[in-house]
DNA sequence: ACCTGAACACCGTTCAAGT
DNA sequence: ACCTGAACACCGTTCAAGT
């Protein structure tokens, strides 16, 4: 919810609050300077002497976003095993603001959280038989796998504006089924699942499935 | 190059030409109606004649990316061989516009060239024996992370500043070498790798096998 | 059909000034 | 230290009008 404030004191903390809410609901670009001030019965440039500039703003969206991660204990699980839970507790963190998993990407290294989150991640790499250079490219290209699976769930996009998302899926079927079978077969056999994924649980499962087993792979193939 | 069109009627493919030199160099939030229309000598109004709004013409720029896309011919290789060049074709595509490839993702199934790279994906994962719609999520989900592959480059970005980028990449390493590496071994160590992978063909092949290698993967385990 | 002109409702950000 | 006010240089888009 997007509530106004009436207190004496401006509060950067709150008025991240009120930021975070607006992008959940209308995405970062509808987060502005002139909106938030109104919202804090403050000037605009108010803001100035808590956020550097709006990236710095949406930085500190990116923060908040990642202070929701916890790092799961070390078990005796497999190596594999261990990161596939860690890395799901990451996609759970990002999916709470499928809008905003972007902003959680250039503070990954910053933030305490996501450093933790980092350090785990190449720690079980390692174990699993990476050298620590390689650890971090694999690190990072899941990390980024992840938050794009996120970004484009076809599912969760615009939830504040259902009848827009209805809209949005019915011009993609229809596109779809305007198609030639004879030179689509495939795709037009197979809209239904193209344009939505059945189940979301599904859609996440196998975008972590197919990260971990991509590691996995490219680690059995460079021995 | 940016450059002034003096030609007496507009013509649509020229704006898009110069949409897609501006939003190269400064990325897409750069392209602006009135900016276009100051470089064809019209009146902003003037393109609506020809595009919708601003996302009909970031579209239309998503299909023009995609217009270079090539498919293939089938061959006798694996599945999974010809999957691997087909999807090293589309990434090879969207390297030209680092900053734009975005932009491909809601147009791959509306451009022709987009449709083509779909069906012929679609063929090869049956083919190695995913059911049409496993097919069409899997697929789904590597484009997506191909896309979010070249989006996150780390070293194509900024290139017409490369400026701002040292300064960028002087502020990561600055960021990253002031971690205790009593609490963060492998982030310290690792903080070259982390912040720019060695080489940029690597990255990239690193990227696709990951890719390919976890959609193998999860084939093997779905038996 | 194609383009113009003026206007509306927004932006981020700088600068100088107030308390 | 913290906030204001006015201004600058932008945006996308609507509407009514011109040729």
């Amino acid at each position: 919810m997007i509530t106004k404030e009436t207190s004496r004191r401006l509060d950067p903390e709150k008025v991240i609050d009120s930021a975070l809410a607006i992008a959940d609901d209308e995405g970062p670009a509808a987060v502005s300077f002139r909106k938030l001030a109104a919202l804090h019965d403050v000037t605009p440039m108010a803001l100035y002497r808590h956020f550097k500039d709006k990236e710095d703003l949406l930085a500190a969206l990116g923060d908040r976003i990642l202070a929701d991660v916890v790092v799961p204990e070390p078990s005796d699980k497999r190596w594999d095993k261990q990161l596939h839970a860690l890395l799901t507790g990451f996609v759970t963190v990002l999916r709470a603001h499928p809008r905003l998993a972007d902003l959680t990407l250039p503070r990954i290294l910053v933030a305490e959280p996501g450093l933790a989150l980092s350090e785990r991640a190449l720690e079980l790499l390692t174990e699993g038989g990476f050298t620590t250079d390689d650890a971090a490219e694999v690190g990072r290209q899941s990390i980024c796998s992840l938050i794009a699976l996120v970004t484009t769930d076809p599912i969760a996009l615009e939830v504040s504006d259902p009848e827009a998302r209805e809209a949005s899926l019915r011009r993609k079927r229809a596109a779809l089924s305007s198609l030639s079978p004879q030179r689509y077969p495939l795709i037009t056999s197979a809209a239904g699942a193209l344009i939505c994924p059945s189940s979301r649980d599904r859609y996440y499962d196998l975008g972590i499935d197919l990260v971990v087993a991509g590691i996995r792979g490219v680690l059995d193939q460079e021995r």
